[in-house]
DNA sequence: ACGTTACTGAACAAGCTGTCCGCAACTGAT
DNA sequence: ATCAGTTGCGGACAGCTTGTTCAGTAACGT
């Protein structure tokens, strides 16, 4: 007896309404009516699958990350050796193909929830991959993981950002991939075209 | 004529009770009488001096955001030459001494607007001062500035996070600032202990 | 001391929330 | 095709929050 029909009917409908809506006007903004007239639903059903509009908004996040998760894992299985930048490529696929959704996840709203739902996820994903590497060559890392992490997904996640937000022809997402490995690799004063002068 | 004292005080106490209770409840979860009755206000009172709680939450980090950029001029003159960590420094310590402020900003309360007001004051302030110094020092950036300075921005931002989140007896500020600058130098390869393998 | 300005407390309609109900429509399994 | 069980519907409910108004009172700056 899997699901009910009606069931997932409902709930698709709620979750896709919630984010054409929080696109256009803001998480803040809404009614719990706008979202369930917009997906042609009784207001009833709404509070019969969620608890409020929170939840509904944390639902999705958390099945954005699973769907993310199950792309990433043969990504970073094949670039165990060292910065392939092949995740950070799979994740841009995935966010040009869930793109409103990426959007208003990255842009906080909801208090900023289902954002920290999704850097807190990638930081300890990432964190636990540093120490794995580090372990497995037996090499004492400089810096904190979970700092290095930290930073390493805040980059992402800012450039991330940028790239959904942009109009249009926007950069290929190969593009921007080689750009952050070269920032990975090279540090910023090469980035910005000279060398240190401290 | 300058300000009426009275309307200081009834701002100031808006201001900050709306902090404590954001850290407390979190954004979203306030009432205006929640604020008003921590404030010692009238409810009327906190409509003759701002529309909405949103309202008062972006002024209270435009405030900030001011006071920040005071206190950021001499640092990033003192540091045109090179990457000093100057101005990282002291924004840290800017947001040592508004900690609650800034956590709350930081996490994004507020459906992320009192966040993006922050990010986008700092990377428009950080391009700048990018192409500022390629054109002083006539070379050719190897990346977009404006690119640059989001990611730039971005990592700050996630470390600055993540240390006014630490409990207590956390790392000092010139600790942080230390990773930072060898992050921007040598990049996170560096960091990570070992060598490029691609 | 005085004219001006801000705060107060109460009241208001309007809107939203979350929950309930009986009834109708649909579903999956037999 | 039938049928028991589930889900959706639409309306109604009390309770709360919002944003505005207003007359009276207190504090302000000069």
């Amino acid at each position: 007896m899997a699901e009910d029909r009606r069931t997932r009917r409902s709930r698709r409908a709620l979750g896709a309404a919630l984010v054409e809506l929080v696109l256009e006007r803001g998480f803040t903004a809404l009614t719990v009516e706008d979202i369930t007239e917009r997906a042609d639903v009784a207001r009833a059903t709404f509070y019969a699958h969620f608890r409020d509009k929170e939840d509904l908004f944390a639902r999705v996040t958390a099945d954005l990350l699973d769907e993310l998760g199950e792309r990433l894992a043969p990504a970073v299985a094949d670039s165990a050796v060292g910065f392939t930048g092949k995740p950070v490529l799979e994740m841009l696929r995935h966010a040009r193909e869930e793109r409103d959704l990426y959007r208003i996840v990255l842009r906080g709203d909801g208090d900023g929830k289902p954002l920290q739902m999704f850097t807190d996820a990638c930081a300890k994903a990432t964190a636990d991959e540093f120490r794995a590497r580090a372990e497995r060559n037996a090499v004492q890392p400089r810096i904190d993981p979970d700092l290095l992490a930290r930073v390493w997904v805040g980059e992402q996640i800012a450039v991330l950002r940028w790239w959904v937000e942009q109009e249009s022809p926007s950069l290929p997402a190969e593009e921007v991939v080689r750009m952050l490995l070269d920032l990975a690799l090279h540090g910023r004063y090469w980035a910005s075209g000279f060398e240190p002068a401290v």
